[in-house]
DNA sequence: CACAATCATTTTGTACACTAACCAATGGTG
DNA sequence: CACCATTGGTTAGTGTACAAAATGATTGTG
């Protein structure tokens, strides 16, 4: 038996149980950050057939949307730095999904437009959210409640922020 | 400015808002992504001064409440991969927070224990939770709202796994 | 038109996060 | 007690994330 995880000991004089503010349980930003990654797991099985992550599923989402689209673009639509989104990018066009050129108005600019593959792509991700939501195994109901809840949080979040919100 | 955002239409209460299924407004796994850094980038400030990246504040959490710990406990508490942990671990070791050692009973398992200098950080983390709060400027209603919902995603998507629940 | 300021993107460096392969200690079982 | 599958951790490899510096094109001002 190992003598690591003993139970925990009466005796704690100073803060306790749950008057506790740092208590694990309790942290919004903790269970954001587990909830994130175990909703994520849920796609990796479902996107691993089609040969995608789940950050370059968010992109190619963003690239059915509009195509092309630019850097800039797409990282504020994504709300994705751009220095993550370059090397993403160059992984979407070696897998063929996407061409990285220059646009011919504004050199600066990259524009980044879907092949055909990547296109077509499209039609097998299209079972995708149905597969999310049936694994879930929760009400739209709710899952369309959680939504709202999580616009509300990252509305709050890039309030005071240089970036995102706070036009004069 | 583009347009890319044309106003949705006015009210669906059914299925299908505006059509496609795909669409990154409404993925549920995109706003869990993007509240999870947003919240998590409004802790960086507030992390630097104590020298700690977000997931090392986690685990100085985990720790604050028990000590010592193994690595397979915190990364069940933290919901972790213990490939993520054990380099983390090294760099808080490194920053003098706490000791890795051998446990005296399992030699297969690892004693984490916070030092004296860890375990006096706590006072200066017992600020951050309500300054977080602040900066974010939402009820404290609405946050417990939110922890409940994603404590429910939580348990749904860890309810068909391998790991964390499912005990026939 | 020169040229500094600005802009879009890329690069560099550090730190997660997950999979898979690996290794040493452990604890049945015959 | 020798065998060997299991367990707890570590390592390697790939892919995000973010900050800060670097690169190159574009624009505003004189």
């Amino acid at each position: 038996m190992s003598e690591v995880g003993a139970a925990q000991a009466a005796d704690q004089p100073e803060i306790s149980f749950d008057g506790d503010p740092l208590a694990l349980e309790r942290q919004v930003c903790f269970a954001l950050a587990v909830a994130s990654r175990s909703v994520i797991a849920l796609y990796r099985p479902l996107l691993e057939p089609l040969g995608l992550t789940h950050p370059q599923y968010l992109v190619m989402l963003a690239l059915w949307q509009r195509t092309p689209r630019s850097v800039k673009e797409l990282s504020a639509v994504l709300q994705l730095d751009a220095g993550t989104l370059s090397p993403l990018l160059k992984r979407l066009e070696a897998a063929g999904l996407l061409v990285r050129q220059r646009d011919a108005g504004d050199e600066r600019a990259l524009a980044v437009t879907l092949t055909e593959r990547g296109t077509a792509l499209r039609e097998q991700a299209l079972r995708i959210p149905e597969a999310v939501v049936r694994r879930l195994g929760m009400s739209l109901a709710e899952l369309q409640h959680l939504h709202e809840s999580l616009t509300r949080v990252i509305a709050a979040a890039n309030a005071g922020d240089p970036d995102s919100g706070e036009r004069p």
